[in-house]
DNA sequence: CTGTATCCGTCTAGATACTG
DNA sequence: CAGTATCTAGACGGATACAG
């Protein structure tokens, strides 16, 4: 296996990590996974400072990669359901320890 | 305790991890781990794609956080070294989760 | 209800030149 | 060596209106 370095910019580990290191994802997928299945209004009310559009395009994000799971049903009005995939469901003890490190810290961090 | 929810901006957790949100922080963390104290330079050389600018600007916010200690040495020409406090120590196991996960996963969530 | 389209201001990030 | 200053292009993100 090559390109693990992280100093390479084509590093996987770097082009993974990317994809979490904005405003709404970690935020998103942790609502997911507390909540099990969510609509797209739920996780918009969960979240009351993210804007439609950057709801939208955060979901569909983690769509693409395969961390979240969409089910729309045909509906009138329409019901669009989300939920962590597998894959999701993995990343998020890790995610876990992030908060729980950031919870012991925020004190010493902020000051 | 209050405002330890996520769903609030104000949420201390948001604003810890929010600083680890982008594109340098970890890598520069990593690096310096890896090789102890390091100077301006290495971590430049280290990272063959980060500008100096991003450099002075990831560093400059690591060691706000207290995550990283700066000691400079008034010689000419200068030296300063940068390398991880005992804060900055004790969030790397969990950074370290994290690579791991994405190394696991990479393929995965890319395709 | 679940989005998309558009506009627009702000922030990010790189390139380059320059300083102590 | 270790940065800072300036400029710029593009990405990010919010508000609003609208569509299926």
């Amino acid at each position: 296996m090559q390109e693990l370095d992280l100093r390479y910019p084509n590093c996987p580990v770097r082009n993974v990590l990317i994809r979490f290191s904005d405003k709404w994802s970690l935020l998103t997928l942790r609502n997911i996974e507390r909540n099990g299945k969510m609509r797209y209004k739920e996780i918009g009310n969960a979240i009351p400072d993210i804007s439609q559009k950057m709801l939208s395009s955060t979901l569909k994000h983690l769509e693409e990669d395969h961390l979240i799971v969409r089910e729309a049903y045909a509906e009138i009005p329409p019901r669009v359901e989300y939920s962590l995939s597998e894959m999701g469901k993995s990343l998020m003890p890790v995610i876990q320890s992030l908060i729980d490190w950031s919870l012991a810290h925020f004190e010493e961090v902020t000051r």
